[in-house]
DNA sequence: GTAACATTCAAACGTTCGTTTGAATCGCCC
DNA sequence: GGGCGATTCAAACGAACGTTTGAATGTTAC
């Protein structure tokens, strides 16, 4: 109870976690072994099972740990444009704005360990093991769920089907800028200092994903008959 | 020299690099194990050593197998779209569709492994193995240098380093798309008839692609100080 | 101080990995 | 039909994997 108490309570947990993430994010998930995770963390080989109880549960635990804070700032930033909006409906470059918001700012978190966190969820969009696939589309739907159901409201002349392919599309590049920028550098030519000015990739991203939501809708003649 | 005498001449390599395509999108590169992938292929387990040397130059081989045809075919589709148009500039949405074309019609080609293929290049983009995402970078530099070319020629008013970046961004779109519309389905809502779809999918990949492509310049006031 | 619990530790467990080996078998040419 | 390179085969290699164990150490409450 006196002041200098404040000893680091689960001080191995959250330095397993954190070495999880920046080794997970550098080798991949089964590429990075318990021994070269437990020894860049300083502690014992032992204690990912005891304290996570296995490797997968580890790996549920991290994406826990950051996805349920990211979720809820998401709708929370939609609640708050919808409650400051009133009854109008809201523009559709406000809520795409809300929505890749929380990525950038994470992504501006180098230091937090945040940039890692959002490569590594780039990533996990098509990592092979299905339960990784299978937890992050859990932890997604709700937010997924309230972000379709606010642009269906702000662009009612998109057939819904249409939408949910352009939200598919909006976040495939969404993560796949996130996930892969620095990785993979197929098209040369930009300037490295531009890679981790967020405020200049949130403009140049809003303004690719706001057209691209609106585009006109394709032609008639490829569509189905109906 | 008789008719009949078409004995499969690389018959084990073949089918070692045609299951190593299904089991590496199934499972990934590193869960798939040699003795897994041999067995299914029904060649003894040493094969893989002896006909590609290891594991490693198995990936390698299979990636040449798909990519170097698939870029040929681009970069030809671009040249007969500019041999055609002789002085005057292309259309963004020509350059756009002879790129993506080629991918949507490997998608279609679910009986000779094009589908497997794409879906493991979309993943192998975000691979974190080093020596994977060289190789794709590698092999993707023509093609890559060549359209971007095209699209400076078609666009001139778009500066060039927010052109690389919006190439970036559609490049991100198409691999997403590719390799997790079945995997990920994080929004709930499109018609499953819809998946296969390609040229469904085409157009309305190519509305949200030329629209992105095409969008007003984000504002100055974000851009950096001149 | 000591009992009860939580955590850390070194060591070993059994399994699976990619690769290598050397003999056996095949296909073809002289 | 015998010799020869190409290929296939069963078996084994050493290394690395995730996990478990039981004792040692640290922490908390009475």
């Amino acid at each position: 109870m006196s002041l200098r108490a404040i000893k680091p309570q689960n001080e191995t947990r959250t330095r397993i976690l954190d070495v999880a993430e920046e080794l997970f994010m550098q080798h991949g998930f089964e590429a990075t072994s318990m021994r070269l995770l437990t020894s860049t963390a300083r502690v014992n080989l032992a204690a990912v099972n005891y304290h996570f109880g296995s490797k997968d549960a580890l790996i549920e635990a991290l994406f826990h740990r950051r996805l349920d804070p990211m979720n809820a700032e998401r709708i929370a930033a939609l609640d708050a444009l919808e409650q400051q909006a009133g009854e109008q409906p809201l523009a559709a470059e406000q809520i795409i704005r809300a929505f890749i918001g929380t990525s950038l700012r994470m992504i501006e978190d180098a230091r937090g360990g945040g940039r890692n966190f959002i490569r590594l969820l780039g990533r996990a969009y098509t990592e092979p093991a299905k339960q990784i696939r299978a937890l992050i589309g859990q932890l997604h739907a709700p937010v997924m769920e309230r972000f379709k159901a606010a642009l269906a409201r702000a662009l009612p002349q998109i057939p819904l089907d249409e939408l949910v392919w352009r939200m598919h599309f909006m976040f495939g590049t969404l993560s796949y800028t996130l996930a892969a920028t620095d990785t993979v550098q197929l098209i040369a030519g930009c300037k490295p200092e531009d890679r981790y000015d967020a405020r200049l990739l949130e403009a140049r991203l809003i303004a690719f994903l706001c057209a691209g939501l609106l585009a006109p809708l394709p032609h008639r003649n490829v569509m189905k008959a109906a």
